[in-house]
DNA sequence: GAAATATATGAAAACATTTGCAAAACTATT
DNA sequence: AATAGTTTTGCAAATGTTTTCATATATTTC
């Protein structure tokens, strides 16, 4: 159906405009280095042939890939939708592509992912959070990639980082609760073992119960995946229990989510028989009824700052210390959360 | 901190070992050619100085580049995050990467965007449905890569496609609402020129209320963008008139969901007082309240079938011709669509 | 134990590009 | 018009791997 015979490469077009190759590749990534008229006539002929240039051979040749490999737990849910998007977009329009690879929230295979990505040789990666294994960190120190951690701050971070303080996060979560008058109060989370992100925010909501002499009993300690229905089954049964808590802090806004749907189906009225609060603020949190009182963690400004640093990261290699940067949480206070029911 | 000094590629392995490189790729890629005694030596030294293959050189051979492009209009929403997640799940089981890029919603860039993937010799491209514009075909075409539309199907596409027929998502909503005695009925649409999902879907609904009579006045239709913020307010505006409508058909899952924020913000009963379906059944809308009736568009299926095929379509270059794969779409019947109130 | 076959390895060309160096072609200065 | 300086171009080496073809070694068969 085509003519698969005619590969176009830079010597043809070379040939073409009777120059060397060596020209032709100049007026592609040094244009001011070849004659105005040559320049011209070149990008004729690039536009006659449909000549597109090969990355391979020119990162074979040393130069950059041109290529960023991020690597996320998973695409599926809202929560690194935004994050995605805004990373994408800051490194692209620096001429970047990215190399997206996800682990579902196995840092084994997370591993093995970023050693695919290495073979592509990627001008740097970035990875959610600052939780992976140690042949993880061996292989980015050993390759000497630029590195960065996105969604995560912390101060003893071993790679640059540009993200939240997770537990401050969970700490103003839990002081909003207590503020409004709460100590009955029930906490779902997802697994912490492998996410500093879930552990940190966990933390800083439970130390922070703790200061006020407030203690979560474990009966109201709920475990769910970032899934609508698992927290709503989960939520679920810890509020049908004859002595409910009078709020639940959420682990992420999905959780919270389903909470909100699990209180619902039980007829209670949210926020007056119950309060629930998440932490995230995905996109559709504020649009839903009752609009969901929430942390908002800045995914947007988190992507966008983090592609920018990256780059950063790779245009100067010499610079190989560490940054980390840390973004504000904010409590958004909407229409899930109001004081506890007299008694 | 580390020593950049050493670089280690396939010759350097091959001289630790005392084996030519040759032998050292054949270990690599053909592991059967190659005595298992020698094999055993190159693995050890591969693991030990930590080499890590080098695909552009492989690439530039001629070989696969192991990375299959998919261009999405965006990442952000809910909307492609199962696809998204699917396919890339289908691809990376065989071996491949994801190049992955967005255009949000502009087929001029869309076309750029693909052109800079064209740039780094993927294998095959993945598009979201079949408006591209002609620049982006014929790139295609001339590029000889194997080509998938993913999300639409058409018995006349000029690629191969898999995907669900939205023409009949949009007539069986339509049919659902009539057959529940509506006939008073408001849509509310993404802009359609340059979406063919999103036409497919609207003239399907329009053809099945004209082929029982039914005319959408103008001022019942909408229009907003894939956001629950926009589409509430739109809806807002919608149902504030005098004479609302009974029924509002909404272009996807998310409009619909600022639809029913928008009724419920009126202090309208959904379903009672208005019934608002959606289309697509994104995660969450079973669980959120009440429950979104909607027509299941099978993401997740659809995005591992179309790595599935792409791979195929890549292993064997010589069969061009086009094969279109249709997924059926599935009524969802849950809890915001009701008979019409009696008046 | 020789011949025939099968297995394992190496040498070298090929892939498409970039870039340091040198030569050539201009321009400006006297 | 000769010299010096600047701009533009070409040559050729280099990049890291795979694969074809040929050769060497091991295994079988008589």
């Amino acid at each position: 159906m085509k003519k698969q015979g005619e590969k176009i490469d830079i010597v043809s077009v070379s040939r073409l405009v009777g120059v060397s190759p060596a020209t032709v590749s100049r007026a592609i990534n040094h244009p001011d280095l070849v004659h105005p008229a040559t320049r011209k006539k070149i990008d004729a002929a690039i536009r006659k042939t449909g000549y597109i240039r090969n990355r391979a051979a020119q990162t074979m040749h040393g130069r950059r890939s041109a290529t960023i490999g991020l690597i996320v737990p998973t695409v599926d849910h809202a929560i690194f939708a935004e994050v995605v998007q805004a990373f994408s977009d800051a490194v692209s329009e620096e001429g970047f592509t990215v190399l997206l690879a996800t682990h579902g929230y196995d840092l084994k295979t997370e591993y093995n992912v970023l050693r695919k990505l290495l073979e592509h040789r990627v001008d740097g990666v970035a990875l959610i959070g600052l939780d992976h294994s140690a042949d993880t960190y061996r292989l980015i120190e050993q390759q000497g990639v630029p590195a960065l951690a996105i969604w995560s701050y912390a101060p003893d971070s071993p790679i640059s980082s540009v993200g939240a303080d997770n537990t401050e996060a969970g700490r103003v979560a839990a002081e909003h609760l207590v503020l409004l008058g709460h100590r009955r109060i029930g906490i779902v989370f997802p697994p912490t073992a492998e996410n500093d992100r879930a552990r940190a925010r966990f933390e800083g909501a439970t130390a922070a119960f703790a200061a006020v002499g407030i203690d979560v009993p474990v009966e109201w300690m709920g475990r769910s995946l970032y899934s609508i229905a698992q927290s709503k089954s989960v939520c679920l049964d810890l509020l049908r229990r004859s002595e409910p808590p009078s709020a639940l802090l959420c682990g992420n806004d999905v959780i919270a989510q389903g909470a909100v749907s699990a209180a619902m189906t039980l007829g209670l009225n949210v926020p007056r028989d119950i309060s629930i609060i998440g932490i995230g603020d995905f996109a559709g949190s504020a649009d839903m009824m009752p609009a969901l009182t929430t942390v908002r963690i800045p995914a947007g400004r988190i992507g966008s700052l983090a592609g920018r640093h990256l780059i950063d990261a790779i245009a100067s290699p010499d610079s190989l210390n560490v940054v980390r940067t840390r973004l504000d949480v904010e409590l958004m206070m909407r229409a899930t959360t109001a004081p506890p029911k007299q008694r």
